[in-house]
DNA sequence: ACCTGAACACCGTTCAAGT
DNA sequence: ACCTGAACACCGTTCAAGT
């Protein structure tokens, strides 16, 4: 009874949990760092300072920067939606391809540290393998899933790429070529520069996911004429 | 008649010409280093050893490594094959898609700053509107050429990112899973996966590269049918 | 167990100075 | 005109030490 009362008052007095570092805490306040100020503000001196603690404490947590970056992509890649099983695979591909997307534009800054990894921690491979199911479960042999996945999984990286560098401003040359140079030397570019804009976007991605999505249901129609009776 | 024997002589003796440092040289000795050791070794001083000068030699030829980068960049760039004007608008796709493939092989350790880079200096808009122009003079009107050349464009990108990234080596993660982990816990990926070696590279990407172009011939055709008698 | 502080070997870059 | 050398404000990381 003695100790009920100075216990839930003391304990934020002394405020231990404000300096309770964890990895959880870490990768938040990295993530939010990244997408604040960019990939290349993201430094354990600045973490640091956002987390209110030693750049080294992190270190306790994390064996090294690459470490807490592997972290960050699984974070990312983790979140994005993959269709669960159902009838039609298309749908499917479709759902999960915009998924991508959507994790994409969610860490836009994070983007292209994702987009040059290999996915290949605990995390990149379950997301790889539940996706790779999808086309198997479509019916295409071993050597065409991985072969589709791969084309699929080529137009959805360099889309996004594309896309979040255009959101985000990402690395330009430092002397650019002006708008108006491009008007008098670049005829082709200059014509078509208007549908580059960031209202383009979504319907691009569409278009292209769709060439995909059409190729591969005829590549399997023709499978089953062919070879099902 | 007394100095013509001293002058040719004397002139290499001095040497200098070995350190007579350029924007060539530099550039040179950076796009070596940087296939030698990665992008991540391309520091000015290790540069300057390279060189045999000192670090700062280069900041006299370069404002600043963001303008060496985008020199490198543009080296890479302007070396790139783009097909002249023919009859056959998607042969002249396809020869130019495996210019950008080619141009992304030979510099596959700085490929990546390539795709991430947006190519607005004088020879990457250069580049843009001589691509662009073949989609404009296969007839598409300048929506659908915008459009259909990003889509194609994002292929190439995810593309040459996955293969110089496979032969090079690329970021992977810390700790990554083993093959064991994989043919135990993800059977899709393991299925998959003896098509995913370098072997498949070039069979992959034409696959994917013909289903763009075979995409825009059915609409290029579906176009003349509708709008022309 | 969890965090700190000094120190080391690196960066890109500024600036005044050399030839 | 072209290059150098010292110095500054940053990095990631090691290591011994604190609590």
């Amino acid at each position: 009874m003695q100790a009920k009362k100075r216990l839930p008052v003391a304990k934020p007095a002394t405020s231990p949990a404000r300096h309770a570092l964890s990895r959880e805490r870490i990768v938040a306040a990295a993530l939010a760092l990244v997408e604040r100020d960019g990939l290349e503000a993201l430094s354990t001196r600045r973490l640091g300072q956002d987390l209110g603690c030693e750049a080294m404490s992190i270190y306790y947590h994390f064996p090294s920067k690459t470490h807490l970056l592997d972290a960050l992509v699984d974070h990312a890649i983790g979140g994005a939606f993959v269709a669960p099983p159902h009838a039609d695979w298309v749908e499917r591909l479709r759902q999960t391809a915009y998924g991508y997307r959507a994790m994409a534009l969610k860490y836009s800054r994070l983007f292209p540290l994702i987009a040059l990894h290999r996915l290949n921690t605990a995390t990149g491979v379950t997301y790889l393998n539940e996706v790779i199911g999808i086309f198997r479960a479509a019916g295409f042999d071993d050597k065409t899933a991985a072969q589709l996945f791969r084309e699929t999984g080529y137009y959805l990286v360099g889309a996004m790429l594309d896309e979040t560098a255009g959101y985000a401003k990402g690395p330009s040359a430092v002397e650019p070529v002006t708008d108006a140079d491009i008007a008098r030397e670049q005829p082709h570019l200059a014509a078509v520069a208007p549908f580059f804009k960031p209202g383009f976007f979504e319907s691009t991605f569409a278009g292209g996911l769709e060439i995909m999505l059409a190729a591969m249901q005829r590549l399997r129609r023709r499978r089953d004429s062919t070879f099902e009776p």
